[in-house]
RNA sequence: GGGAGUUUAGCUCAGUUGGUAGAGUACCUGCCUUACAAGCAGAGGGUCAUAGGUUCGAGCCCUAUAACUCCCACCA
């Protein structure tokens, strides 16, 4: 017997603990069954989750549930990425120490044990929001097989040369003290002062105008630019200019297009590197290069008076000595985005590194991505475009590089004579190349070597998820056969960066695609144009929060809203109707299984024309609640599900209802087909309620099916539609015996009555009475009406009398 | 500046190949009906962002505009 009333937080707990003890959500190593495999983004382990966080997660839990529930076996793991600059930051602030003071393996070791606690507390909320990976899967990307794996990716690319060492001038952030991708960057509006300076030219001919932001790079200046097209400046072309307070140094004015004649003066001085497009000036003009800021963030010697102060007080002071010298004619302030890391959100500097590469953006590599993006099953369809356009605008090679001391090392020595790179090799891996050495000398005879200090970029061992899961650092061909997994799901902001990265590595490593699908989920909004951010503290969307006063059942109804890939608006109303729906299918489910209580599944030999309905009705909902499905459509599908549910309810229940409490009136027969009906639909119904709810369908499945059905949890059971016989216009004879209640109910409505005023006589009309006939009685007992007559015609019900009720 | 998405009832969202505009919720009117008042029945409510165009006919197709979101580029 179900409980009166449904405990949410009772149940809930109660059922992840079983699912955990019975092992359902297990893979099973030497299954019979299909294999479906899911690449699970691993998640960096920061701060309280809230609802954007897991809605995305629960989109996908809900593919794999009905993936699962078609007989399959998931290999569904939950791995999670800690070996970047986060989780250094993180590790140094808990246990106040400094990363490059301990031995590598150590700091591993202590941010290992410190992740763990974090990792804990999110597998848990991961389970109480029901998710069902099979928690024994997971890996942390700085673990050794992790290390392992990325290092020999490493090692393979290298020596294929398509990891390659280069120093090119790249983005570098003061704070972090180390190189970023330039994808790691974003804008920031800053106030800065446009200062506009007169330099003079050499021949003493006079001066030029010239507005920078950036002063202190006077001392790096290699090159004046014009516009070819301005014609103020035309004449300028060729001659040479004396830098403001550093006039030993003589720069040359060239013509280039990238300038813009109306921005500033229209004469910009080029630094290195003030920005990109320096960079790219003084690779195409060969310019000489000028370092005048360091790894720290401090001037360098070139700075002559200035060197070592930091790049703010530089700016200061060089502003001063300029307005002193009368270099300055005119300052505006402005407003302009400024690039930032990402992290630290402090503006970054360009810098000359040695840096590992890996080589993405030839024209005939990019023709490849093209291919793969082509090939690979996008969901929502229209997510491919953003990628595409990505593919297409690709213009720099991947640096993997970062001047950091956690993460993991590149597996490579140099050697100390002839500087040649020498690889560990295979079955030494994971390595840490500080503190392991190579065994044999190198090539040239020498046997010093320089361990490389950095180490890897977190998406370089990120981006090897694919090969983490399937082993390939342990058995290449089993790891081959297991790939492309069958599935990937991401938010739809990374689509360029992970998703093309884990790409590209398994292009390399495997030859094919990573996954045969992604999935790409859309954002959960706070407002309007607003996303959530910690930085909003809003705790109405606190996962933690919401999970106390709704549970997971209705959190996850609401993560099941609308079309796939697509932003939603957080609202209160949306867990209420999710609220509301719990109930209701707690509600149905006692009620129906009250009738059931003693009673043990047997088809009957005549089965009523309104139970043979609306199990025919179900399996119209079947079939379109899994379409939905196979479209990576979840929303529509709970949709489907959801709308024969309460139909079933307000319709075939309080018409079968008669028959099942009075089977003295309407015969034993007559209850045992209802029973029949009811216990295939609710069966059949809580099935595909169970991907989207888990717990509430579980608690009905073992209170009562689980007796007669063989699997142990909801969620080993196979989905299916309900057996029965076909039958020629069963639907549309259904539908009409509903819309006569429908009339009755309006008439009673509409003249202010109870539902269950008595009606003395009502007319049928319709083209073909042989259905209706054969359902009299259940119409008369939900319509309360005492005599029916027919008339052959097009459809209509005209009430009679009433029976006024006795007072 | 380039690309993508969104704009439909007060709110949250559907709307398939062009053919009378939909659901839930809120509001309103009834109903305590032997599961559920967190329920049931019924009613009202829309210039489909704006302006043009194609068509016998446009929420849907085309062009432009606006607002919001995301990605990329630029930012002296």
């Amino acid at each position: 017997m179900l409980d009166k009333k449904y405990n949410i937080q009772e149940k809930e707990a109660k059922w992840q603990k079983f699912w955990q003890d019975n092992e359902i959500y297990k893979f099973k190593k030497n299954s019979n069954k299909p294999t479906f495999s899911i690449d699970t983004p691993p998640p960096t382990v920061s701060g309280e989750l809230h609802i954007g966080h897991i809605s995305g997660f629960t989109q996908a839990d809900m593919i794999a549930r009905y993936q699962r529930m078609l007989g399959k076996n998931l290999f569904y793991p939950l791995g999670f990425d800690n070996n970047g600059l986060p989780t250094e930051l993180l590790v140094e602030k808990k246990k106040n120490i400094r990363a490059h003071t301990i031995e590598r393996e150590e700091f591993t070791k202590i941010a290992l044990d410190l992740v763990s606690t974090y990792n804990q507390s999110y597998r848990e909320m991961m389970t109480r929001a029901g998710m069902s990976c099979d928690l024994d899967l997971g890996y942390n990307t700085i673990d050794e097989r992790s290390q392992k794996t990325s290092q020999k990716s490493f090692i393979e690319l290298a020596k294929k040369g398509i990891a390659y060492r280069d120093d090119k001038p790249s983005p570098w952030c003061c704070k972090c003290h180390t190189s970023v991708a330039s994808l790691e960057l974003e804008d920031k509006n800053l106030d800065s002062v446009f200062n506009y300076l007169n330099f003079k030219l050499a021949d003493g001919s006079g001066t030029i105008p010239i507005a920078t932001t950036r002063p202190e790079f006077l001392p790096a200046c290699v090159a004046i630019f014009v516009n070819p097209e301005d014609s103020r400046y035309k004449n300028l072309v060729g001659k040479k200019v004396l830098v403001p307070l550093f006039e030993e140094n003589e720069v040359t004015v060239l013509a280039d297009s990238k300038v813009g004649i109306d921005k500033g003066t229209g004469i910009v001085m080029c630094c290195t590197f003030g920005d990109q497009t320096d960079v790219e000036w003084w690779k195409e003009y060969k310019l000489p290069l000028k370092k005048a800021i360091d790894e720290n963030g401090k001037m360098t010697e070139i700075a002559g008076k200035y060197a070592g102060l930091k790049i703010v007080e530089a700016r200061k002071a060089v502003i001063e000595d300029l307005k002193t010298a009368g270099y300055i004619f005119k300052q505006d302030p402005i407003n302009h985005a400024v690039k930032v890391h990402e992290r630290c959100e402090e503006p970054i500097e360009f810098l000359s590194k040695k840096q590992w590469f890996i080589k993405t953006s030839t024209p005939e590599l990019k023709k490849k991505w093209a291919e793969l993006g082509e090939e690979l099953i996008w969901r929502p369809e229209s997510m491919k475009v953003r990628y595409m356009t990505w593919v297409n605008n690709l213009n720099q090679d991947w640096s993997i590089s970062r001047q950091r001391y956690f993460g993991v090392p590149f597996p490579v020595w140099y050697c100390k004579t002839c500087g040649k790179p020498i690889f560990a090799e295979e079955k030494d891996l994971p390595v840490n190349p500080l503190t392991n050495f190579p065994k044999q000398k190198c090539e040239c005879g020498c046997d010093e070597f320089v361990p490389e200090a950095d180490v890897m970029d977190t998406w370089a061992t990120s981006s090897v998820t694919p090969q983490i899961n399937c082993g390939w650092a342990e058995d290449e061909e089993k790891c081959k056969a297991a790939m492309p997994m069958d599935m990937r799901f991401c938010g739809r902001d990374i689509i360029t960066t992970w998703s093309l990265r884990t790409i590209i590595k398994a292009y390399y490593h495997q030859g094919c695609l990573p996954w045969k699908m992604l999935t790409v989920n859309g954002w959960v909004m706070a407002d309007k144009g607003i996303k959530i951010s910690k930085h909003l503290s809003n705790s109405k969307m606190n996962l933690n929060d919401l999970l106390k006063s709704y549970g997971a059942d209705v959190i996850r109804y609401w993560c099941a809203i609308g079309a796939y890939g697509r932003d939603v608006m957080f609202s209160d109303d949306g867990l209420k109707d999710g609220y509301k729906l719990l109930n209701k299918i707690w509600n149905a489910s006692k009620f129906v299984l009250s009738f059931l209580e003693d009673y043990t599944p047997k088809k009957p030999a005549e089965i009523l024309p309104m139970d043979r309905y609306i199990m025919h009705k179900f399996n119209e909902a079947y079939k379109k609640t899994v379409a939905q499905y196979e479209a990576v459509e979840m929303g529509y599908a709970k949709n489907e599900i959801e709308k024969f549910f309460w139909d079933f309810c307000d319709n075939y229940i309080e018409l079968a209802k008669n028959r099942l409490y009075k089977p003295e009136i309407y015969g034993q027969k007559a209850k045992e087909s209802a029973q029949w009906a009811c216990y295939n639909v609710l069966l059949a119904m809580l099935k595909l309620f169970a991907i989207t709810m888990p717990h509430i369908t579980e608690e009905i499945y073992q209170d009562y099916f689980r007796q007669f059905e063989k699997e142990i949890s909801i969620h080993l059971t196979v989905l299916s539609p309900i057996e029965v016989e076909d039958e020629e216009d069963i639907l549309e004879n259904g539908d009409m015996v509903f819309d006569v209640v429908s009339r009755v109910r309006a008439f009673k409505s509409e003249n202010k009555l109870s539902l269950k005023t008595e009606i003395a006589d009502m007319t049928i009309t319709a083209e073909d009475l042989d259905f209706i006939k054969a359902c009299e009685g259940d119409i008369k007992a939900v319509t309360s009406t005492r005599e029916i007559e027919y008339k052959n015609g097009k459809f209509d019900v005209k009430i009679g009398k009433i029976i006024e009720a006795e007072v």
